[in-house]
DNA sequence: CTACCGATATTCT
DNA sequence: GAATATCGGTAGA
């Protein structure tokens, strides 16, 4: 696999605008015998001081700092005392904009994603936020990575984004969910999306 | 297949 | 103290 890193410009636009265009865009880590990719899949947007159910909500703290900063940066929190999410910063500067990577479709490295997931069964690979950065190996040492020039990056392969994507509320929130907040979009019928758990 | 529950560090009240 | 942008194991239908 191989395609057209993202540019700067294109992370330069509001994570509601960007989620969508994310969807079928590839997501790698890696060079060599430990690259892995996977087709983005399922995405959330998530917006700043207007946003409860945002980390950037209550301002800037030392685990979201890399939320404030430049766009095409990744930014990766630590939840629930075990599990890596990874999110990509996008608007401007200072804005706190960013869409959480929720779910992919693996396509290259698949032998060392089963390692790294314990040999699940293929659709549980990458299957939620915390199991695709298993799957690719993303750990806090990853967060604030440039996604234009590191060893993150995410590529548009010609694969375009779903014309009528699924929609949703987000998942997993006390705040900033229903109707008024349906920021969850996903490829329809892929088999590689999130269990959806309402709380 | 769905439902519940424990794990467990950081952040917030 | 409580909550958390979650997951995997177990029990039951």
């Amino acid at each position: 696999m191989s395609g057209r890193p993202l540019a700067r410009r294109f992370y330069a636009r509001d994570s509601r605008q960007l989620a969508p265009l994310l969807l079928n865009k590839v997501l790698v880590r890696g060079t060599g015998p430990d690259r892995v990719e996977a087709r983005i899949v399922e995405v959330e947007a998530y917006a700043g001081a207007d946003d409860p159910g945002s980390h950037a909500f209550r301002g800037p703290t030392p685990r979201n700092e890399t939320m404030f900063g430049p766009p095409g940066h990744l930014y990766v929190y630590f939840t629930y005392g075990m599990h890596w999410c990874a999110n990509v910063v996008c608007g401007q500067a200072g804005t706190a904009s960013a869409v959480l990577l929720r779910a992919g479709s693996p396509l290259v490295g698949v032998d060392l994603i089963r390692q790294r997931r314990g040999h699940r069964t293929d659709r549980e690979l990458c299957a939620g936020p915390a199991r695709l950065t298993q799957a690719l190996g993303i750990t806090g040492i990853d967060d604030g990575t440039d996604l234009v020039r590191g060893t993150i990056r995410i590529l548009d392969d010609g694969v375009p984004p779903p014309s009528r994507p699924g929609r949703s509320a987000r998942i997993g929130l006390r705040e900033g969910r229903g109707d008024q907040h349906p920021w969850r979009w996903f490829v329809r019928n892929d088999p590689n999306l999130s269990r959806t758990r309402h709380p």
